[in-house]
DNA sequence: GTCTATACATAGATAGAC
DNA sequence: GTCTATCTATGTATAGAC
């Protein structure tokens, strides 16, 4: 039986170096993993490592460059699996939930970044405000969309102002899920949505 | 000119412990502070620590308590200084608003605990669960009494929902605003809450 | 690129004299 | 309670031989 590809380490050095760091700085935090443990789990060498990143913070850069990346796609997959104008706004926060799941409740990176550096000026902050604003607009086209395809239900909604209540009301699901360790704030969030939306279940 | 009470460290050593390691914890984070620091900074030796509390992790325990019973207080406090039913709704929304910006958008301590300790189970996560489900509690009251002031104008709300779109909303407004290191998201949240009880800006 | 060795600082925690 | 000294582990980062 040969060995899967899982088992045999992928790509260059650099990539299973990131690959190894997001595991770790995700699901331990950042200043709980050492760049010792990253190195070892990456099977390369500390001067490898070195020649790479000039430093931990350096490679942490680059991991949250690339999960920011990850998350839009996750984000734009979501929205393309849905077929009409209320599931495609519903897409996004409905994701999050199975996402939250499969991380088991670790929450967003980039809120996780920011509570382990408190400098908001530092390389590591930038890229959780890259990713809010993008959420921010797609959630604002998302919402645009949805008002367009029945002006008459949706006379009283603000599409621009519909786009930042999306905002405030997934980071809120998505910060109460990690806190508590459940999905439930999640779901919780979807109903919030609705109610904003004047669905039913207000 | 004598000496404030600023300068002279007050209180027992314990005490001292807890108020240096609570500035520190919450300011720089948990895992970015090293115990010598607390230790230096409270005034008191090495051993005089130990004897008090038996880990950094007891200390945080003890930081941490203290935050939520302070938190509960604060909120308390923003609520009776209301007058009106909707005036005493609003109330810990606006409160937050002039914590974050006197915290300099440190935002929640829990959360930041939460992300700093991926572990659910440890006694660090305890106290947050239990900060949450106090405001949850205290969200659903308020917004009972909002509707009761006027059933007529509100009777589209169910109060016990309404209770957990504001804790939803909270959160995310605070999580944001720690993200971007701005206020604008509290702003924005309450008028997203605004838009949940129906009233303009929706 | 690999390997080992090593610097140097700091971590959390303890021991013993006073 | 105070003080200094110390333990052991780990942290990030660099140097040099292969």
């Amino acid at each position: 039986m040969p060995a899967t590809t899982r088992d045999i380490p992928t790509g260059t050095p650099a990539e299973r170096i990131v690959e190894v760091a997001s595991d770790l700085f995700f699901n331990q935090g950042y200043r709980a993993t050492g760049i010792n443990e990253v190195i070892s789990k990456s099977g390369v060498a500390k001067a490898t490592f070195y020649s790479h990143f000039k430093s931990k913070d350096d490679l942490c850069c680059e991991y949250l460059k690339q999960s920011r990346h990850q998350a839009m796609s996750f984000i734009e997959q979501s929205i393309a699996n849905a077929r009409t104008p209320l599931n495609k706004f519903l897409a996004p926060m409905r994701a999050m939930e199975e996402m939250m799941i499969e991380t088991e409740f670790r929450g967003c990176a980039f809120m996780n970044i920011a509570s382990e550096v408190p400098d908001c000026c530092s390389p590591l902050r930038k890229e959780g405000v890259a990713l809010y604003e993008f959420i921010d607009d797609r959630l604002t086209e998302l919402s645009k969309a949805l008002v367009a395809s029945d002006p008459a239900k949706y006379s009283a909604l603000n599409p621009v102002q519909l786009g930042k209540h999306y905002n405030v009301i997934m980071a809120g699901a998505l910060a109460l899920s990690e806190v508590y360790g459940a999905v439930w704030p999640l779901q919780q969030g979807l109903k919030t949505l609705h109610a904003v939306i004047g669905e039913s279940s207000r």
